[in-house]
DNA sequence: CAGATATCAGCGATACTGATATCT
DNA sequence: CAGATATCAGTATCGCTGATATCT
């Protein structure tokens, strides 16, 4: 029988939790948690998108994007704007208080980042981040 | 401003997620979800568990096992027993009928790998694995 | 008494499904 | 008409907290 780290999936599984918990646990501070960070992350490498382009980059589902932008507005971080091209659309963009937020919050992936992967030397790190990014990068659109 | 693939910790988490869905998906046909067949698998290599062994090992809320047990019982998978130690503590099992499932599902865990890392070669897999094993075993007991 | 074990109730966040309104 | 976009309601799961009973 083999044993319970056997599998890479499964143990992908494990460190992904782990990874969040960690996530959240430093964004406590800032009253956003991970999802909310990771569009904010997104909408600074694009110049306005649609929900449903948020949806896909992200993996999440296209009725979470509706409460995580909702959260994002209340705060002052992003905006909604009327689609030009096409009105069903409507395009989100990052606000000058959300790029702000992120210049504050740049090291939060840096800390949980280290904090993860703590036991292993830079070289190692890199080997592994780059193994991760082919497989997400195979997977996701 | 750095891209969203740029964590590692965020690539695990979303490599985590991906994971854990494609193994639900592919357990589903037993009825089982991912977290009762880990248990099964951690109670397949130990001549039974207390229920805060399990706790500790498989990194689940203690609180958690409770429902998961209750769960393989009523399928037969496992069975409670009592401590001859202590009468406090729960001995759980895993019975003949659990091994025959084991047997039966020991390559869903292999096909979620499989899926997971088509991407890889041989080689790359195994280092990933071996990468990934640090880390998990830093972080756990 | 403190500490450990198992259980239970409940809360908030997550991931998803299905339905609806609007528009192309 | 089919298909896409955004939204909303509802369900089930998940991870955790706090409380309780029992026992060492």
């Amino acid at each position: 029988m083999r044993g319970l780290h056997a599998d890479t999936g499964y143990l992908l599984y494990r460190l992904g939790l782990r990874s969040g918990q960690l996530f959240n646990a430093f964004l406590q501070e800032s009253g956003l948690r991970l999802r909310h960070y990771a569009l904010l992350r997104l909408l600074a490498t694009t110049e306005g998108a649609l929900q449903r382009e948020l949806s896909t980059r992200l993996g999440y589902d296209p009725s979470a994007i509706v409460g995580l932008v909702d959260d994002l507005e209340k705060l002052g971080f992003a905006e909604r704007r009327p689609s030009p091209d096409d009105r069903r659309s409507r395009i989100v963009v990052l606000t000058d208080e959300g790029r702000a937020f992120l210049r504050d919050t740049d090291e939060t992936g840096l800390r949980v980042t280290q904090d993860l992967l703590e036991p292993l030397d830079p070289a190692d790190r890199e080997r592994l981040h780059a193994l991760l990014l082919r497989i997400a990068e195979a997977g996701l659109a």
